[in-house]
DNA sequence: GCCTATGTAAAATGATCGCTTTACACTGAA
DNA sequence: TTCAGTGTAAAGCGATCATTTTACATAGGC
């Protein structure tokens, strides 16, 4: 595998587990099986990594997302949740570790989650004929939801999110 | 103000704009304006700290939280973040940069978050007379939902959320 | 065969980490 | 008046922080 890939993937998994700043140098370059002169060459610093790593796990996540119906993107979720386990969304994470002051990480983190909402409502002007931002925004505010609550409580809030969506998409469409 | 208090409540503040790992424990004892010594007589170690601002933190909230329909309770999530500010659950926070390993602070993690379902399930039967696990869930996920994505989109997800209850509310809710 | 790329291992940088200790001052109750 | 309780300031603990540097190996293209 590339070093790159290898370094990306490692600290994903890291970052994931015990946190962005709980997360020394040393474990990132013995986890990667890398000098760290050769980790300074590739993301110039810790903050350069944790934006690649958001930006290599959003590209990933979108991929995820890329269906064609509401009930589809909360099942996609559940995969989601299932292959790479429940710790919350790790942009998130990232924004109050830095406390968004870290101008590369806020960024990557505000992109990415105006992708993810551009997503939303593009699914569900797909599914019911005609763009609703409030509706898309209520889906959104489910699939946040599932995200976190998944935490503490397994992939089971991610069925009454679904659940709750059916009938948000049923009861509000006007057409 | 008594010293516990003035360290919990500044440290909560520190914590919650900065994070848990970044805050150093110099930040702490200068901005409670104590020495070190009398911090560590208090709460014994950091991650005692942390779970003791949890607590207040954890007791502060459900006290907002204490309304009788679940239209208010959107109102006071709302009040809430426009007071304390909108960086996320400080709870789901803290459960990600320790990895849940510190058995101390995920055991208040849990416990909060148990009250907080327990107390959604007591309004939600409040307010439509019988008690509905699965509607409380929907809506502890809108609530979980609205909370996280204020970080990025203020409160206004908040008003969507406060919608989406009302329309579940009302279209799942069998007498 | 040489040059540049890219990698390694390991030491050194100064700062900061959480935490403990030492030495001293004030206060209220016995 | 003595004494326990509670506080301070400041030094020191060993470890770890992110980052840079030094010295050396290997490989592919000219």
């Amino acid at each position: 595998m590339d070093i790159r890939t290898r370094l990306i993937s490692t600290a994903e998994q890291l970052f994931d587990r015990h946190g962005f700043t709980a997360t020394g140098m040393d474990r990132l370059t013995k986890g990667a099986g890398i000098s760290s002169r050769t980790l300074y060459k590739h993301t110039g610093s810790k903050h350069g990594l944790m934006a690649a790593v958001l930006n290599e796990r959003g590209r990933r996540f979108l991929r995820q997302m890329d269906v064609d119906s509401v009930d589809e993107l909360f099942v996609s979720l559940e995969t989601w949740l299932v292959q790479e386990g429940s710790r919350g969304c790790l942009f998130l994470r990232a924004w109050g570790e830095t406390g968004g002051d870290i101008p590369e990480i806020a960024a990557t983190i505000m992109e990415h989650k105006r992708r993810l909402r551009e997503r939303v409502n593009e699914i569900v002007a797909a599914e019911i004929g005609y763009r609703d931002d409030e509706l898309a925004e209520e889906i959104v505010i489910l699939f946040e939801g599932a995200t976190h609550t998944a935490i503490y409580r397994g992939t089971a809030g991610v069925a009454s999110a679904r659940r709750a969506a059916r009938y948000l998409m049923t009861v509000e469409r006007k057409a």
